[in-house]
DNA sequence: TATAGACCTGACGCA
DNA sequence: CGGACCAGGTCTATG
């Protein structure tokens, strides 16, 4: 099935600039799994084409939309955040990078995963967890799982998380979806919450902190003023935007994160994702 | 309020 | 080839 788009999507950028762990890439293909089915997905001169299993394309299609954010209008936001050489470089490089809206569970215990780990061992942590809870998802050639419930995390004990390789975060892991359950916290209504109270939400977990508390925010809760500041954007910050006594002044994560909010705007979040991407692939 | 260490693990640039 | 170092952070214990 084809949905359309009013503007390219770049979907190489878009789904292995490291907001998303888990897509395979068969050219012109790309295998992922969005709601428990297996989606194979392409671009298309009109806009994106696929087909999914075992939901049939027609029901899957408002949600494939909503994933992808296809009614965002990328004009307008490139128009509001092309503010400077660096970020129109981005731009042009790449051209119909979108920011998708995930599973907020899933993305939680995701980027939970990722605190000082790089992407490909976060891909292997996540893909080991769901090897080892999900149900499997056949399409062609490839198999899937699907991701572990917050009811499968809180009935196994943290050693099999650990043995499954995800170190220290394995507890964090736990006590969130303990924490989830105990307090008949609802995951779904976590969309209306505004930026300022899903920030709180969120880090009020144990191992979910202000730059993974962004990232969650911006990648699933569809918060694009959110300015996830790691290591790269914070360089970024300081070798590009700061001066001298802004540099001196804003020392921690938050305030850092202030500046970006402030600085960039409403979709603070696309300017951060863009400037991250372009300086990573530039050092490789 | 601020700043060091600790925390799992494995890929990587180098004596 | 092995050990220190580091990676898309956060927590905790101290001054």
């Amino acid at each position: 099935m084809i949905i359309s788009s009013n503007h390219y999507v770049n979907l190489e950028a878009t789904l292995f600039s490291g907001q998303c762990f888990r897509w395979i890439s068969d050219p012109p293909w790309f295998y992922g799994v969005i709601s428990n089915n297996l989606i194979k997905i392409r671009e298309h001169p009109k806009g994106i084409e696929f087909f999914s299993t075992p939901t049939s394309e027609t029901l899957l299609k408002d949600k494939i939309a909503e994933y992808f954010n296809l009614d965002e209008n990328l004009d307008d936001i490139y128009s509001c955040i092309n503010s400077d050489s660096r970020i129109n470089t981005s731009i042009h490089l790449f051209q119909g990078m979108r920011i998708l809206t995930q599973d907020p569970w899933e993305c939680l215990i995701s980027f939970i995963c990722s605190s000082a780990s790089n992407i490909k061992k976060i891909r292997r942590n996540i893909d080991s967890l769901t090897q080892y809870f999900g149900n499997k998802l056949y399409l062609d050639q490839q198999i899937l799982n699907t991701f572990p419930t917050i009811q499968n995390i809180v009935e196994i004990d943290e050693d099999i998380l650990r043995n499954l390789g995800l170190g220290y975060r394995s507890k964090y892991i736990k006590s969130t979806a303990q924490t989830i359950l105990n307090q008949k916290i609802k995951i779904r209504t976590w969309e209306n919450l505004n930026y300022q109270e899903g920030l709180d939400q969120l880090v009020y977990f144990k191992g979910i902190g202000d730059k993974i508390a962004n990232c969650i925010l911006l990648f699933s809760l569809n918060k694009k003023e959110a300015f996830p500041v790691d290591r790269w954007i914070e360089q970024i910050l300081r070798n590009y935007y700061l001066t001298k006594s802004e540099n001196k002044s804003l020392k921690t994560t938050a305030s850092l994160r202030l500046w970006g909010m402030n600085h960039f705007g409403k979709y603070a979040g696309y300017a951060n994702h863009y400037l991250f991407h372009y300086f990573r692939t530039q050092n490789k």
